[in-house]
DNA sequence: GTTTTTGCAAAGAATTTGCAGCTTT
DNA sequence: AAAGCTGCAAATTCTTTGCAAAAAC
């Protein structure tokens, strides 16, 4: 990633931080540092080692509340299903899944155009490949119903405690 | 999911369990077939609460010891990363994932033709569609490497600890 | 100066493990 | 009878939270 796509984002956090009413402290602006300049996706305790490098003051509750504030805010996203627990697959037929980003709920679905999906050549520079799966993430019908009968509209935050 | 179907997968998981020398055991067949008939994705948990109600002599961790143990043998797979700590994502283009199913390495690549991809009908009757990601699972070229180099064939189990 | 954040340490949740006793082969 | 399982309860690991002190606006 080049130093220019790494200022931009960087700005765009540091900007919506201070749309959002937050405070600017060394601990935010060093996460969101790393948070934009990592190519992998880290979890909380890798952020929390490489910001403490630069700021020993940094603490990994802080490096929690900041991500899942950052993720509150749609500018950040986690990897997966969600921050749930460890579910399993026993479908051992090639199929896709669906996963409802409010409640977890995970489904298969199948499609024989995606279970011969094209990849770009730069996937096989990161790796060897032995599957390719779809994911869908959206909101299942029992959440969307779940949400219609609640209020209508309040300026709170919108459902999932 | 037909019946059919269920005695089928329920039928492969019993023949693996003796194949692999392990015994039948009233648990192990309970949670087998929670985990062949379940269409969502069970966590630990879900299963256990299922078979506690036919069988309330079982206990969570045989739960674990047995989901993990047919993981082992390849017969049912994790849904997401691993069972892994939360990974976050700053990258807010449109992008896919390539997961190393061996470290747990999450990188993206880029493809304006997986970024447009048809979904079939059948997944518009289970929610509402928000976002479509392609994700591959393999082992990276660093793991790849790692292996190359440790002891060529034994019959132990391969890598990781 | 006020309000938000932080760090600490303790609380919680999810998952794993040691061990004695019970079951399967 | 022998070897493998199971359940329990304690140990781990990951993540969240309450609160007083410190920092930002």
């Amino acid at each position: 990633m080049d130093k220019n796509e790494i200022e931009e984002r960087m700005h765009a956090l540091l900007q919506a931080c201070s749309d959002a009413g937050a405070r600017l402290t060394p601990q935010r602006i060093e996460i969101f540092r790393e948070v934009v300049e990592s190519e992998e996706h880290p979890d909380a305790e890798m952020i929390y080692q490489r910001v403490r490098e630069r700021l020993a003051t940094v603490s990994l509750d802080t490096v929690y509340r900041t991500l899942w504030w950052l993720a509150g805010l749609g500018l950040v996203a986690t990897v997966g299903p969600a921050k749930e627990s460890t579910r399993f697959d026993a479908n051992l037929t090639r199929h896709h899944h669906f996963v409802c980003v409010r409640c977890g709920l995970t489904r298969d679905f199948y499609s024989r155009d995606l279970d011969n999906l094209e990849l770009p050549a730069s996937v096989a520079a990161i790796g060897s490949i032995e599957r390719t799966q779809v994911e869908v993430k959206g909101i299942c019908h029992a959440c969307a119903e779940r949400q219609k009968s609640e209020v209508p509209a309040s300026q709170g935050e919108p459902g999932q405690a």
